[in-house]
DNA sequence: GGCCAGGGGATTA
DNA sequence: TAATCCCATGGC
């Protein structure tokens, strides 16, 4: 167990705003996730008067900490900065800002973000955690135990393309399945060797490899590219984005290209921090809408 | 370039 | 019980 200070940080931001689905919060309020092969449970100390915040980490040393955590959590980089910048002369982002204060773009593994975002088309988000699990409890392979369960890793590329659409049949992925094994099947040509150079790549040049992946369109690249390799100017367009565009910034665009567009404009390199903000803010608005509305159904 | 199917499950009507 | 929706994409 080891204790750090943070800034910035909030469990629930983080793990509810969309980019990750293998973190689950306990009864206790605190989340525990597996990630990079380990497990490990987070939680923040509430901050007594004048005192900075505490995240404590249990199931880590400090070595691990230094080496997996701190950069998986991205916890060097200046969340206040940016947030100021977003909100400069942006009333909008300011209050989109004030709701997800403490969110944070996780730096996740590439493949396991391939194939979960791929997961996830046109899916909700409890069943692509469920298909997840099911799929890395079936294939993954067995680490320690952890609080009491057990405890799998993300089953590797070449597990996943080496399967049948029968074997994978029992996940019920639906039509995913075969863009799944035909996705692990091209990653594991060259032994997932271009998949791991993507980091070190352009934007582009990652994107366009993505893209040529069967089930990879444009706002799959781009979550991708967001949430595991540091390209911090993408701005992935879902469902929700294109609705917080339209209701908040009055953007009747029809085309993701015009969305993109007015936010390479507006929000420049700081675009996923931006697009995270907007989802998480408009989920959290969407929750009370429909809390207010059966409200008065019930009278 | 526009349209629609494809799977399954949760939620709503 | 039926309709609708879901962090899209492929293929026509």
């Amino acid at each position: 167990m080891i204790r750090k200070e943070v800034k910035d940080f909030c469990l629930r931001h983080v793990f509810d705003c969309g980019q990750c689905f293998r973190w689950n919060q306990e009864e206790d309020g605190s989340y525990t996730g597996t990630a990079m092969g380990r497990t490990v449970n987070l939680r923040l100390l509430p901050p007594e008067n004048g005192s900075p915040q505490y995240l404590e980490i249990e199931g880590t040393d400090e070595t691990e900490f230094e080496t997996v955590w701190r950069p998986y959590l991205d916890l060097d980089r200046d969340y206040a900065g940016i947030k100021q910048t977003l909100a400069k002369e942006d009333p909008i982002m300011a209050e989109a800002i004030l709701a997800g204060s403490g969110i944070r773009l996780l730096r996740q593994e590439p493949w396991e973000t391939l194939i979960s975002f791929l997961i996830s088309q046109n899916n909700n988000i409890p069943r692509i955690k469920k298909c997840i699990e099911m799929l890395s409890s079936r294939f993954g392979e067995e680490l320690p135990e952890f609080r009491g369960a057990k405890r799998f890793a993300f089953p590797t590329v070449e597990t996943l393309a080496a399967l049948t659409p029968e074997a994978l049949a029992e996940i019920r992925l639906g039509y995913r399945a075969r863009y799944i094994i035909e996705t692990a099947r091209a990653v594991a040509q060259d032994g997932g060797q271009m998949l791991r150079s993507l980091p070190g790549r352009s934007a582009e040049e990652a994107y366009a490899y993505l893209t040529g992946l069967c089930g990879v369109g444009p706002k799959v690249a781009n979550c991708i590219l967001l949430f595991s390799m540091e390209k911090y100017d993408r701005f992935p367009v879902d469902v929700w984005v294109r609705r917080v565009m339209e209701e908040l910034y009055h953007l009747e665009e029809k085309e993701t290209g015009g969305i993109e567009a007015f936010a390479a404009e507006h929000f420049g390199e700081y675009g996923g921090f931006a697009q995270q903000y907007l989802f998480y803010y408009m989920r959290e608005k969407n929750k009370k809408n429909v809390l207010t509305l059966s409200g008065k159904r019930v009278q």
